[in-house]
DNA sequence: CAAGCGTGGGG
DNA sequence: TCCCCAAGCTT
């Protein structure tokens, strides 16, 4: 034959038989039509598991019960319902993106997955579940879950992150796709893959694709899907600058790219770059002084114990460094830094390892009294 | 188009 | 403790 030819009613009638029968049905997401819910509940669960979404997703609607309040908050706030689920350009393009379906749909999301893709942080597979879901449109899907249930069910044993191998996986997500009832189908992917289809140890007496899953037939379910090539992972120092006055931190909001774009975070010392297992640098105290000209007169500072925080591609040793301050200056036209009130620090908009940081040491001033900001 | 982008949990 | 990676998108 000319092309491969991988449609097969068959797979989709099991699968949706399993979803009806075994699958989720209570997420707070689920059961609704309700495009704005479903939509939020998308870009929550990018990269990101279940479990850890279902906090931040009822807060998050608490916060913000209608796309015409989200797109009407400041990105400020969207920033601190989201610190410390990750990946936070999620956030910023959320609310770009919620202003964009206001400004240019009227508030009401469109159905077309097309339409959907262009919007920003809505992918291919995220329009196809946001339409499915919502509309009940016709489109594949392919995340983690659909590779792992691919790769498995039919013996692709090429890297999934490979490019081909990805392609190949998206014409069998269009061939496999049902006539009808894709709601059922595209969440039964993803239970498939998230309650029996696991990483570790899949629950294959419970599959309904035992009997034709390549890699339960040949006892390859331990090698399929093929890993990711793993690296070495970098490691980076940072000296971050906590400065306690009055019973506030000084914060400074990062560039809008790179790691925590756009969240509040501590001023960082800069210069400071070490060779690996440099774990105590000696402060430098010319580079101090000139950072801390614009906040003050330093009064006092004390090196905290170092902190690693891992992230997927690189390490992080974090030394803290305390300092007090003799004089506080104003901060004149610099936009970027903010004093806060630490006992605001729960809900600002931080990056999870700094927030932890500045609650233990905040919930230690509150047990001491030696100590006062 | 390969790399960058968080965090938490399971094994 | 360490390894792996989860309802991916953007540049």
């Amino acid at each position: 034959m000319l092309h491969e030819d991988f449609a097969d009613p068959s797979f989709s009638a099991a699968l949706i038989g399993w979803q009806k029968e075994h699958g989720r049905h209570t997420l707070p997401w689920q059961n609704t039509r309700d495009a704005y819910l479903i939509w939020l509940s998308e870009i929550m669960l990018q990269q990101t598991q279940v479990s850890a979404v279902l906090g931040y997703y009822a807060r998050f609607l608490e916060r913000f019960p209608t796309l015409r309040e989200l797109a009407a908050a400041p990105v400020e706030d969207v920033m601190a319902q989201w610190s410390g689920l990750g990946y936070y350009t999620r956030a910023r393009n959320l609310h770009r993106c919620a202003q964009q379906v206001v400004a240019q749909y009227d508030g009401v999301f469109p159905s077309d997955p097309a339409l959907l893709a262009e919007l920003p942080g809505i992918g291919r597979s995220t329009a196809a579940a946001i339409s499915a879901f919502s509309s009940g449109t016709r489109a594949a899907i392919m995340d983690g879950n659909v590779k792992r249930v691919f790769a498995r069910v039919f013996g692709i044993d090429t890297f999934p992150g490979e490019k081909k191998t990805e392609q190949a996986m998206w014409r069998r997500a269009e061939a496999l796709l049902p006539a009808s009832g894709i709601e059922s189908y595209t969440q039964g992917l993803m239970d498939m893959g998230a309650t029996l289809c696991t990483r570790s140890s899949p629950d294959c007496a419970r599959c309904p694709m035992q009997q034709r899953c390549v890699a339960h037939l040949t006892q390859r379910t331990k090698e399929l899907p093929v890993r990711k090539p793993k690296k070495a992972v970098p490691e980076k120092h940072a000296t971050l600058l906590l400065i306690v006055d009055r019973g506030e931190v000084l914060l400074e909001q990062r560039a809008a790219s790179g790691i925590w774009g756009g969240l509040l975070s501590l001023p960082e010392l800069d210069g400071h770059t070490l060779a690996e297992d440099e774990e105590q640098p000696e402060i430098d105290q010319d580079a101090l002084a000139r950072a801390m000209q614009p906040f003050g007169e330093m009064e006092s500072q004390e090196r905290l114990m170092t902190v690693t925080h891992v992230f997927t591609h690189y390490k992080l040793h974090i030394a803290p460094l305390l300092i007090t301050l003799a004089r506080r200056e104003a901060l004149a036209g610099e936009a970027r830094y903010q004093w806060l009130a630490t006992n605001r620090v729960a809900d600002a908009a931080l990056p999870a390892p700094v927030k932890k940081l500045l609650l233990e040491l905040l919930g230690d001033q509150a047990n001491s009294q030696a100590r006062m900001f």
